[in-house]
DNA sequence: TCAGCATATACGCATTCTCGTATAAATCAA
DNA sequence: TTGATTTATACGAGAATGCGTATATGCTGA
C-alpha cells in the first residue's frame, strides 16, 4: 500500500483514507494532532494553503512517513483524487 | 534514490538536495513555480508553516513525486536533516 | 582583495491559516 | 423518522504566509 501524492488534493485523499483504515473519526486523530477537527476537515479536503506541519503531524500520527521519488509518469486509479 | 521525509524540516532538504542535483539555484527553482526566491529559501529552510501547495510546486518543477507509505522505523542518516 | 552570483532576511500589504467556540449539514443506526 | 455521530462551514482574533521590492550577508573564483 504505498499511495502518491502529487498535490495538496491527493495529499489529502490519502490522509482521509488512512485514517478511515484505522477507524478513527476527524476529532480524533485532530486530538492526536493537537489541532482542531475543522482543521483536519481542511487537510483532507486539499486546501493548497494548509501548513505543511498539519501534513507531517497528520502523518505521523497515522504511523506514515513520506518518500521523494523521481516522478513515474504512471498514476494509478486509486490516486486520482 | 528514494529520499524520507517526516518533517517540514527533512522535506525542505530533500528539495535542496534535488535542486543542487539539477544544477539548479533558488532563483530558477522560484521562478518555475512563480514564486519568489525568498520563498524557496523558507521552504528549504524547513518553515513548518509553508503553505503545502509551495511543497508540492516545488516538487512537480523538479520532477518528483511523493509516496505515502507505513513508517519503516529505519531512517537513514543523510535524511537526519 | 574584490567583484559577482547565491542565499538569507526585511518592511508594508493583502490574504488565509489555526484557534476558540459554535453551528449547519450530511450520515448512519435504532 | 428520529436521534446521534461525523464532517463541513462560520466569525473574530492573532499570527504568519507569499508578494513586491530591496538589501544584507555568504561564498566562490579570478
Amino acid at each position: 500500500m504505498a499511495d502518491l501524492a502529487r498535490s495538496p488534493r491527493m495529499a489529502g485523499s490519502v490522509v482521509r483514507k488512512a485514517r478511515l483504515a484505522q477507524g478513527l473519526t476527524q476529532k480524533e486523530l485532530a486530538a492526536r494532532m493537537n489541532v482542531r477537527q475543522a482543521t483536519i476537515s481542511k487537510l483532507e479536503s486539499g486546501e493548497p494553503a494548509t501548513r505543511m506541519a498539519v501534513l507531517f503531524d497528520a502523518l505521523a500520527a497515522l504511523g506514515l512517513e513520506v518518500t521523494v521519488t523521481p516522478r513515474s509518469g504512471k498514476s494509478n486509479f486509486e490516486n486520482v483524487f
